[in-house]
DNA sequence: GCTTGGCACTCGACGGAACGGAGTGCCAAC
DNA sequence: GTTGGCACTCCGTTCCGTCGAGTGCCAAGC
């Protein structure tokens, strides 16, 4: 069938593009995969592939490179599943397993990702929004300054300070505390938040404490500063980039001060573990036109609580960074059901 | 005195190349400083300039480029400060202003930092070493698993879970709680771990949870991890180097990612407030000869408990950076202080 | 004793011409 | 549908030649 061939082709091209980063000609096609057929044959190949929008030339007469639709294409229909390779898998573990908390987790798996992959990787830390509250402690620092300490089931600790409008007593303190727990301990935040705002004061004077401390409490579950900050690292791979210096690295590394701008890169947390691929210009934004995402979403049991992944040129080897980015995302997910 | 015309000709070769990047000639001199003399003058005072080495040329014919010893001259002996415009102070304080913790502030000031100078911006945590507990608290999450909170008068809190060999009840853990803050509220961290170490258990058998505990907390507390924890900010402005990629970009990159190195190149906190400059290769490492390190120490009162900073090319702007660091490093000092 | 104008010289940057090579498209033959 | 042949197209490189900024030195001037 000439059809597989031409796919076959356009794996070729794919490939090999990818790796020495230089338009491919029908020649050294030929000799480097053994395709059996002529480099005239591959040319009239190359015509229709270039016709149906899947390879490009840069100029006349010159090799042919990917376009998006290619990649596209590869990385739907063409790509075999690359396994990792056994000192990768170690590396994953012997990485991830020594780490002490939440923060620890996502600091060494950005690290962990970005050496994989050889990019720039980026983790979003779990979402507040899904998770539970586990936890709320009352702590006075002095007679009228409190810290509210919230602690959520995914380990991650929200701290504030509340200045009260009057001095509160050991029982307020207890009374408040047992109240507040009651209320919101074993909650989805959401939830939990519209629970601790129902909680009226037991004796409503002007040096009654609960608003206040409400207030925060609901503050603090809400805030979605929290939702979206992300670790990144890596971004001396894009050393490597070299050329096209000013069109690729200048709006990445834009980007990756912008966390806003990451997160909304990174996109929806694809729930179930599947890796999400945008390449080049189907992602939002024009400036990174030249620049792929791939990401997963990760979290305990079958909940995806945030997303990692990794940012690299449209040309990047897709097989091997799937299978990186889809190993770290089930480690770092098993780590944190342990937890 | 042709003394004082030769330094006047550093300093104006120095201005000049910073904001031209072009090595500076004889002529453009006289013409764009008001020198007073021949160009054929200046290049005399050129000459001997470079024979002491404060300045090379590239080439033969071609102009005059500051060698780091007169960078080094320049900013011992020719700054003249340069006040901060009235905007600048306006952002220093719109942004510093409005931070809701310890974290945020840090964030902020790196945000700032590398706005203001456009480099590079460097902010070490706050150290625990010259800290002090400000209180403990410990949190039965279940019966044998206990949060371990650790807030410090920096307002940093440190969390650690402990998993007891034994189920603990409500007045053992109590009687532990308390008699911990007696031991270390108000200590310095080094101090509060001796004392914690000191502490014995009531009961003691193999369930008795204090030792656990203690091991936790004395761990958190010299856990030095924390002390290295920096935040950086501004790589974006790297792509301003644009030429000299290899040799300056990419080991600057490099050496980000590595917090260790950064806090060596930030170096010692300089107390009371004075700015440090480290020109080129005066830095201990070979690959950064070609940039420069402005940095200050910062803390509350008159201690230094961090260090905060800026990295970018040995030809920058240095007054003016030097004038950025010193104000927000106070105006960080100062929030600090009031926290 | 500096300072200055003059002058020959150096060397990189820039631009155009020539060349080689990789790659293509097309066509006729199989 | 495949293949070999062939003319053609450009790109990248190299090789000048020119231009100009800048220098160092020297002799004259203040």
């Amino acid at each position: 069938m000439q059809e597989d061939r031409r796919l076959a082709v356009l794996r070729a091209i794919v490939e090999d593009y990818v790796s020495t980063e230089e338009p491919v000609g029908s020649k050294a096609l030929v000799e480097r995969h053994g395709l059996g057929v002529s480099p005239a044959t591959v040319r009239n190949d190359m015509a229709v592939l270039e016709e149906e929008g899947f390879i490009t030339q840069p100029h006349t007469s010159a090799g042919r490179v990917p376009t998006d639709k290619g990649y596209r294409l590869f990385v739907d229909r063409l790509t075999t599943v690359k396994p990792l390779s056994t000192a990768e898998r170690r590396a994953i573990s012997t990485f991830l397993d020594g780490a002490v908390d939440l923060d620890d987790v996502v600091q060494r798996s950005v690290r962990l990702l970005s050496q994989l992959t050889r990019q720039v990787a980026v983790v979003q830390y779990p979402t507040l929004s899904r998770s539970t509250v586990r936890h709320v402690e009352l702590v006075a620092l002095a007679p009228a300054r409190l810290l509210v300490v919230l602690i959520l089931s995914t380990g991650r600790v929200e701290q504030r300070l509340v200045e009260l409008p009057a001095d509160l007593g050991e029982e307020a303190l207890a009374s408040l505390r047992s109240r507040l727990l009651l209320a919101v301990t074993g909650r989805v935040i959401a939830e939990a938040a519209a629970a601790a705002r129902e909680i009226v004061p037991e004796h409503p004077d002007a040096g009654d404490p609960t608003a206040a401390v409400v207030e925060v409490l609901t503050e603090a579950m809400s805030d979605h500063r929290s939702d979206q900050r992300v670790a990144v690292g890596g971004a001396a791979n894009l050393a490597r980039y070299g050329d096209s210096f000013d069109s690729a690295v200048r709006p990445l590394l834009e980007a990756l001060e912008e966390h806003v701008v990451l997160l909304k890169l990174l996109g929806e947390a694809s729930s179930g573990g599947t890796v999400t691929v945008r390449i080049g210009a189907e992602g939002p934004y024009e400036q990174l036109a030249s620049t792929s995402v791939v990401s997963s979403g990760y979290g305990p049991g079958e909940d995806s609580l945030a997303t990692l992944g990794i940012v690299g040129p449209t040309r990047m080897d897709y097989p091997g960074t799937i299978a990186a980015v889809r190993a770290v995302a089930r480690y770092v997910s098993r780590i944190l059901d342990e937890a």
